[in-house]
DNA sequence: TTATTGGCTCACAATTTTGTTCGCTATTGC
DNA sequence: GCAATAGCGAACAAAATTGTGAGCCAATAA
């Protein structure tokens, strides 16, 4: 649980009045959500399927995630009707869908700077050879 | 420290053989961090100068976090030659300047879904009144 | 009757992150 | 001799996140 008064929580509030990227942050940083987003966004819309794709999550983390990101308007539950045990399809909501690109971004730009990846060489470097 | 062998350190692992973006988000998702990449890159070059543009961060806990993100070569520290105590300035290396936009993307999404913003309409149904 | 399915909740333990206290460098100025 | 400056490092405490063990629902198949 928050602690509300801590000196931490104090500064999470203080960042997220300082700007509204902070808020972002918080909303993506926790373990497995941003892959989560993407998993759902390729298709991985159950339960079980994105048990699957992360085959490492265990349940309890998986609904706990889920839920803060439904909490958080990223995705939605929608109930299958007419299914026992009744099923739950989660979907991306508007602000979820939006984010996967943001999410790709980061990921070329990781894939740019990580190690063993060619050095990138600004513009006017390239080909100043001598 | 680290506990290497720990399920959360092997699920962090996982995650990061998963895709690239999990490291990248690993890299900003620290507390202060990201704002820390912003306020150098808006000029704040300086110990004493991020400082004040944080007044809420602890000096300890703002070198702390300006070590990490050097070893996460987001940025690098100069030495000013001939000055008592020797100062330092912070550079945003090409991938910390790289990373600016991407930030500035997930601010733009923060504002747009925020609490209070005017609610974003799909194309299709904008204007749908009937 | 018991196991199985799909999706969870709750409480607690393990781990990690963040903040705090103390101290250090080395020079200038009072 | 002592404070101030600019920038930290180490060790520890507080708080937050993550993982784990147990169990629940309600139908249905074995």
């Amino acid at each position: 649980m928050r602690k509300e008064q801590s000196s931490n929580a104090i500064n999470e509030q203080f960042l997220f009045q300082v700007c509204a990227l902070n808020s972002a942050i918080s909303v993506i940083s926790g373990r497995w959500k941003s892959q989560l987003v993407y998993s759902i966004y390729q298709g991985n819309n159950r339960f079980h399927l994105l048990s699957k794709a992360l085959p490492n999550i265990a349940e309890q983390v998986l609904a706990r995630q889920l839920k803060e990101l439904e909490a958080q308007q990223i995705l939605l539950k929608k109930i299958i009707p007419g299914t026992t045990p009744a099923g739950i399809v989660y979907e991306l909501t508007l602000k979820g869908r939006e984010l996967v690109p943001l999410l790709q971004g980061l990921c070329n730009w990781s894939n740019k700077f990580a190690a063993g990846a060619p050095v990138p060489v600004p513009a006017y470097q390239a080909g100043a050879g001598g």
